[in-house]
DNA sequence: GATCTTATTGATAATGATTCTCGCTTTTAC
DNA sequence: GTAAAAGCGAGAATCATTATCAATAAGATC
């Protein structure tokens, strides 16, 4: 088996220059975008926080259509995205009525466990107002 | 600019062993998943076929939590998912109620052209039975 | 403050899914 | 049949992400 995995989280000033660049953020970042921004932070680091960060629940991590993973500062509590697709805005959605939606549907095929993800993408105003 | 992109699609026995298997299978399956089972049939070719299939709207792709992306032989018309996170059993939802949904809070914030994407995760009756 | 333990870092190699290359084969129109 | 072009496939190339591992630094203990 690997190295037992560490419970504690030390402070390092790695890790708080990637929370701080996310929260001056409104768009979701990846880790390539990041450590382009904070050229004194590893890669791999950038990778490994953001791999906890997300873990922890202190980010979210969002999947772009091409794949690639990108990470936002959110606020608390379950929620969801509305993306622009253009400039890659996220405005969070807090106002979640889906569950009932996920509830029925899966009694209904006897599904048990369930949980439901579920995303919102278009152009956002400013966008829409330059094309 | 590279080679123009046909706009005709030659039949071929490549593509028809490809649907094949898909048809006949309830789970999405990854290009390596069909590469396996059809060993007669090229990896590259696997990944072309299903990316043009799945631009033409005859199968659908479901990417997967951890990142790959798999395809499924799936009837026409706009539906959602409910996947077993165990098996795989992919089961097609088209009662979709998300649009009003998706409208409503896209004109809150100004959004156009917004569209949804929402899968359900769960675990299936045969996988929760033998736990 | 000195010292020790070990989480953390980062340059680099490795992985793994997907895409690209390019010469050969097959489909299909004439 | 012939020929133009789509399609094929073995292998090389991408590229995001992960694994290594020696060096560093955070936090605890004295
Ligand atoms: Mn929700
Ligand atoms: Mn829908
Ligand atoms: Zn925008
Ligand atoms: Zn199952």
């Amino acid at each position: 088996m690997p190295t037992s995995n560490p419970t504690t989280r030390r402070k390092t000033e790695q890790r708080a220059a990637i929370v701080d660049a996310l929260r001056k953020n409104d768009r979701a970042m990846t880790a390539q975008e990041l450590h382009d921004l904070l050229d004194s932070v590893g890669l791999a680091t950038v990778y490994r926080n953001l791999g906890r960060l997300a873990e922890d629940g202190e980010i979210d991590a969002i999947r772009r259509p091409n794949g690639e993973t990108a990470y936002r500062a959110c606020t608390a509590g379950h929620h969801h995205h509305l993306i622009c697709r253009n400039c890659g805005l996220v405005v969070e959605l807090h106002d979640c009525s889906l569950d009932d939606w996920g509830r029925k549907i899966a009694d209904k095929h006897g599904f048990v466990g369930v949980e439901h993800q579920a995303e919102l993408l278009g152009t956002c105003e400013k966008c829409a107002n330059r094309s």
